[in-house]
DNA sequence: GTGCGTGCAAACAATTTGCACGCTA
DNA sequence: TAGCGTGCAAATTGTTTGCACGCAC
């Protein structure tokens, strides 16, 4: 199986899983379904591939870019190619294991496909450009009716919320 | 007034406006709303963002790219050059003349920015591609709601749907 | 041994920017 | 005449791809 594959790769770091991934905090990742999304896809869980799934385990909640993750995986753990990671995104992507977002500001971002906290939408503040994220999900009486008004079959949507978050408003001045 | 202004400029095109830039049909623009904000921004309606202003009027609900946009205008009328249309798009979008959209394909979307039909949804076929609109809006009372909850004060939204479009639902093969 | 996954550098594509020049206010 | 707007080419930036190598199955 593959739980025996992670030990190590062209004699890198070894990760310690003895405690799983799930140490992050409240926005849980379940290791076994990564598990098994890899092996359904039949791929290799490398240590690269562990580690960019390592990082957003570790920043729950931040919708992180390419390059962000690059970053923090050198820094935290090991250099490995931006090349690699875009490739991981994409790889994981694909499984649904990553969610791609974009949020306009000219690069591409990941945070994981919780499918338990489906359908969370946006709230992008146009001040601070932070994005916070909203549980809420009100469309389903929608998607029937387009897909009765219009013949289109709703598979997914996505829903962003552009305005001023509390914080900027409480800021009185500039 | 700004009326006046758009006779020539570098010794070409002369674009006739006898008849202004609604007669294409349902998505109709007011042209005066479009020199009022050209003339609230204090910018000169030259040619060439003339152009640019023309090609969406004659593609009603078509989500152009610059490159599209910049193709369209070489056809039809004269060629300009592919900087200055992305600096039109800019302006014409920080004017809210147009609307920048995203379809994830890799590059930026624009339509008029329809105060009119305000709010319309887009419905993308991950099958073709093509995108419809959908005019309903039913997230007032979301967004009243998220103000109370959050203290997140919407000033708008982006939704799209993706699915399968009636013409890719009826193709059976394949 | 075959092939997947990686790192690196080169290639790409969309968009932006520097600069010289012409036209407009 | 001062400055905005344009065209062109070069520069940037995010992302993809070709290739050689090494480890895993």
């Amino acid at each position: 199986m593959l739980a025996g594959l992670s030990r190590q790769y062209r004699g890198t770091a070894v990760i310690d899983y003895s405690q799983g991934l799930e140490n992050g905090g409240m926005h849980m990742v379940h290791l076994s379904s990564v598990y098994r999304k890899l092996e359904e896809g039949s791929k290799r869980l490398t240590p690269q591939r562990e580690l960019v799934i390592r990082i957003f385990s570790e920043h729950p909640g931040e919708h992180l870019s390419a390059e962000e993750v690059h970053q923090l995986v050198k820094k935290k753990f090991q250099d490995i190619g931006l090349a690699t990671v875009y490739r991981s995104l994409e790889l994981l992507t694909q499984l649904e294991i990553l969610t791609r977002i974009n949020f306009d500001d000219g690069r591409s971002r990941y945070e994981f496909n919780q499918e338990e906290t489906h359908r969370h939408h946006h709230l992008v503040c146009v001040r601070c450009g932070r994005v916070e994220e909203y549980g809420e999900d009100l469309l389903d009486t929608l998607e029937t009716r387009i897909l009765n008004e219009r013949g289109f079959a709703v598979l997914d949507h996505e829903l962003k919320f552009y305005g001023v978050c509390r914080a900027c408003a409480l800021k009185k001045t500039n």
